[in-house]
DNA sequence: GATACATTTTGCACTAGTTGTAAATGATTG
DNA sequence: CAATCATTTACAACTAGTGCAAAATGTATC
């Protein structure tokens, strides 16, 4: 995703309008690799702007996803996530206890697209999700029960 | 997954119920590749049983997941699909013209769980989503705008 | 800097998908 | 065939997200 003030400029120069709102989840959204939910944003929001709307957030993440600036994943948790990261192509780890998404880099150069054959399938996106447990929540599943701030139910 | 009478008699073998309704539901799952929905179960359902509910389809599809006998996926088009091919490691072809979920095996013998050091993160779960247009939705698209009953909005 | 106007925000109602509750029903076992 | 306990059902509730319209506010232009 482009800074904060690309991201105006590129507003202003579609017709859109720069308000404090986008302005200040632009900065929210900047370097933030914590793939947070409309939600979590909005939380964040709030605390700067206390009559800001949940539907601000939705539209203002819509569009930097209609422009290519954030990408929106679906990963079976409930609620999207958004993720910057959309200069290069990675995957995500997923963690099935906390919740926690984390982005992950093939090392070996596999081009996935290729495994599918043009004339069955065109492929315009190819995206691996690995689910599991993460380093920290193996340490913690190891010892005992303990309250994990972003923990997900699990059924 | 197992048939609907290896099914009926794991279910009784784990102390639950063989009832009419979830024995049918074994049926309409049984070799079916089209990764319905829990409402497109239900309306096959209501055919024969005009009095069941929702409810009993969404029940019975969990404790079949639970059992290791559904997959359920989550590909972030509102609801989640249910695909009885849980035998041989598999990933999917979403069509985001018209929504349809296909099979698809790799053919190069990739280990992708291999890709994610284990200090890190311990994969329990790779799969690819890959999405694009179908070949039939390629034709389709190249003529004109044609009614099709899968069709998804995309946003 | 003031003006005009289209864009945006907001609050609220609403949808879709899914789950919780509790009473009624019914499959299984002895 | 009766007792038991899982299951079903109807219905309400819940979560994530969207549609609507009035009010507010950026931005280009003067």
């Amino acid at each position: 995703m482009r800074s904060p003030d690309e991201l105006s400029d590129l507003f202003r120069a579609s017709g859109r309008k720069v308000t404090p709102q986008r302005r200040r989840i632009f900065e929210l959204l900047e370097g933030n690799s914590s793939h947070p939910t409309a939600e979590s944003i909005y939380l964040e929001l709030v605390k700067d702007m206390p009559t800001v709307s949940l539907k601000t957030v939705y539209m203002t993440l819509k569009e930097l996803e209609e422009m290519g600036e954030v990408q929106c994943l679906d990963l079976g948790m409930g609620s999207s996530r958004f993720d910057p990261n959309v200069d290069g192509e990675h995957h995500h780890l997923v963690c099935v206890s906390c919740g926690k998404v984390r982005d992950f880099q093939l090392s070996q150069n596999w081009d996935l697209k290729l495994q599918v054959p043009d004339e069955m399938f065109s492929v315009s996106k190819a995206e691996i999700v690995f689910r599991g447990t993460c380093a920290t929540c193996r340490v913690i599943g190891s010892r005992s029960v303990v309250e994990n701030s972003d923990k997900v139910h699990i059924s």
